[in-house]
DNA sequence: CAACTACGAAAAATCGATTTACTCATTCCT
DNA sequence: AGGAATGAGTAAATCGATTTTTCGTAGTTG
């Protein structure tokens, strides 16, 4: 227990070696579970500690050793579920190991991925778990390299040459999806992705396509991509539908490759009056808490978040711990959960404008 | 710029120090701005500093100091937008002040609160922000006056006799929201709470109460308040309709004083087949993204995020800085959102069942 | 011209641990 | 019994900065 004195300076080892008879670094030994140490003193030590409510210093703690026990995370962003699954689940493993998570946002930018990173050089952290903004070879991943330090990458990233990498399996849901709403019965269908990421969204328009085109030799797969930016797709999907519904030719199905891609679908849809799923059935990459209660419910790809912190975890520190060999590239399988956003075309009443009200 | 070498050690401040030819003192100078070092000794320094790419250590630059420049910041959860959006604020503003954010979730549970704040306490922050998983007066910042530590608590507090605090006005936002739905014409409404964040809880409530009731006399308000958790709503909202469907007797809008209530709320709606506004009205305290894409757009509270993470750091580094005199309570003024989801009792089918399609 | 003040910079102490090197005792072995 | 090996502990060096103290030189003053 904390007596006294509290509100001053805290215990420093000295503090609790003088008060137990013993040298500081017998007291170091003792903290650090060392067993050369005579039971006696031990006990004296201990029961220092508690009299003075002594705690490790965890800064000076670090102060000798070339590696500190923080683990740095960078995120594009801190206010979506996944990402804040993603650092809650960081931070309690890393806690699990004795290791403090410092988590920073990038904010979706690679100029500040990088300054983020040079602070985290700055503090020696023991190692990174990096979510690039674009993919693994940002300047982030590259700044990693060159200094030498041991990082993970997750999420936006296929594979790399130089650290391990974690992400969502995202082209086999993508096949998935493609199954199903082929089964469905749907011939005429809309991806929507943002082209900033790159090499993932291809991964899952590819695994999309191919599957598709497999089943069905006769579908129309349309795509609208965006640059970097979401406001661009709003607008650009807007213009895709205009023409569409001039020309009679509508999808019966949109699959949108990433979350934000589908609340702009979904705003759109609403904008034209069309109801998922008469008018138009939905899927979207990403899952969110929303979307089970909302009406109708929105299918889903779930990203395992949970085996990708855990796996991006266990990598890292085998790397801490002077792991060696070729990195790794792992794929966590997604589940994919169909809502009442899915139905077959042409079942409803397609009712194609007006609101229902 | 950074050559050679790097991949061995940093280059520390002796190492300026040597390649300069001054002494380490003279570079922590430069290196803080101090005026009294003779310009073609600091332009040795810059040069030296600039050929061999040094950085200063933050953690040994922060040993000598009582207080670091580390700002602690405990939030209940990460996964909502609301204290995505919190953290993503606090980290840069404490960034701007060359502090560093540690971020951590207490994932609701007031035992982990109080052990990442003495975890925090070991690295001598000079600073906490808490968003108490209860409210003011529970054990973290009981923990904090006990051993003298500088801080502020936002989100689920009123005002506390030892520590500064920032919320949003709940009770002035839950006042509009009463004096909204009684012009609209609701006479029956019900409450949806959380027992958990008491205070809060109450002050919206009270809020909502007294204005509904000034304004209308002759208005029925139903309040269901779980205890700690989300699922015990669940059922108990369920209950409640239950026998309101059977009696007849049915509010024709809910309140809810918080975000998993409204998503609870929606999804009891669409268990029974009632759509907003049509066969109830919808309102919830906290806005979320996805809110105004869904049909029908939700009626929110916005709560002023950036307004609060402002002004908390404000008291915050105040405080920091040596500033004394009693506690300040803030309350950041919110915006009420009236969308789609509501509407007047009694001007849809108000079929009170089946789903529609 | 001796004494005094200023100024700029170096030397040394400090922060709070860990770790290395070294000192005594014992104990073990031939 | 002499010498090596082991055990238990301590003093001192170290990590990389900051801050205090000390010191030398230059300039000012009486």
């Amino acid at each position: 227990m904390a007596h006294r004195q509290d509100q001053q300076r805290r215990a420093s080892i000295h503090d609790v070696a003088s008060r137990a008879g013993v040298s500081a670094a017998t007291v170091s030994k003792v903290m650090a579970g060392v067993t050369t140490v005579k039971p006696e003193n031990a006990q004296r030590v201990f029961d220092a500690v508690e009299q003075l409510g002594y705690r490790v210093d965890p800064l000076a703690s670090d102060m000798r050793r070339a590696k500190r026990r923080i683990i740095g995370a960078i995120m594009p962003e801190f206010e979506s579920e996944f990402f804040g699954q993603m650092v809650t689940q960081l931070e309690s493993l890393a806690e699990q190991r004795g290791y403090t998570l410092v988590a920073a946002s990038s904010r979706e930018s690679e100029t500040r991925e990088k300054e983020i990173l040079a602070r985290m050089h700055d503090w020696r952290v023991a190692g990174v778990v990096l979510a690039p903004v674009r993919n693994e070879h940002g300047p982030a991943a590259e700044f990693m390299k060159a200094n030498g330090m041991t990082g993970v990458l997750i999420d936006r990233v296929l594979s790399d040459d130089a650290f391990d990498t974690v992400s969502a399996d995202s082209a086999a849901a993508s096949t998935e999806v493609a199954r199903e709403l082929i089964a469905k019965g749907h011939r005429h269908i809309l991806v929507v992705g943002l082209g900033e990421q790159a090499a993932t969204v291809r991964a899952r328009l590819d695994g999309f396509r191919s599957t598709a085109l497999k089943l069905a030799p006769d579908v129309r797969i349309d795509v609208v991509l965006a640059e970097t930016d979401v406001e661009p797709l709003r607008a650009q999907l807007r213009e895709y539908f205009g023409q569409g519904a001039n020309g009679g030719e509508r999808p019966t199905a949109v699959y949108s490759l990433f979350l934000k891609g589908t609340l702009v679908a979904l705003s759109e849809f609403r904008r034209r009056g069309w109801h998922c799923p008469n008018d138009i059935s939905l899927v979207g990459f990403d899952d969110a808490e929303w979307m089970q209660v909302t009406w109708p419910a929105i299918a889903a790809v779930v990203q395992p978040v949970r085996q990708i912190a855990g796996h991006a975890m266990e990598a890292l520190f085998a790397r801490i711990e002077g792991g060696e060999g070729p990195p790794i590239a792992r794929l966590e399988p997604c589940r994919v959960l169909m809502r009442e956003s899915v139905g077959s075309p042409g079942n409803g009443p397609h009712s194609g404008g007006g609101h229902r009200q």
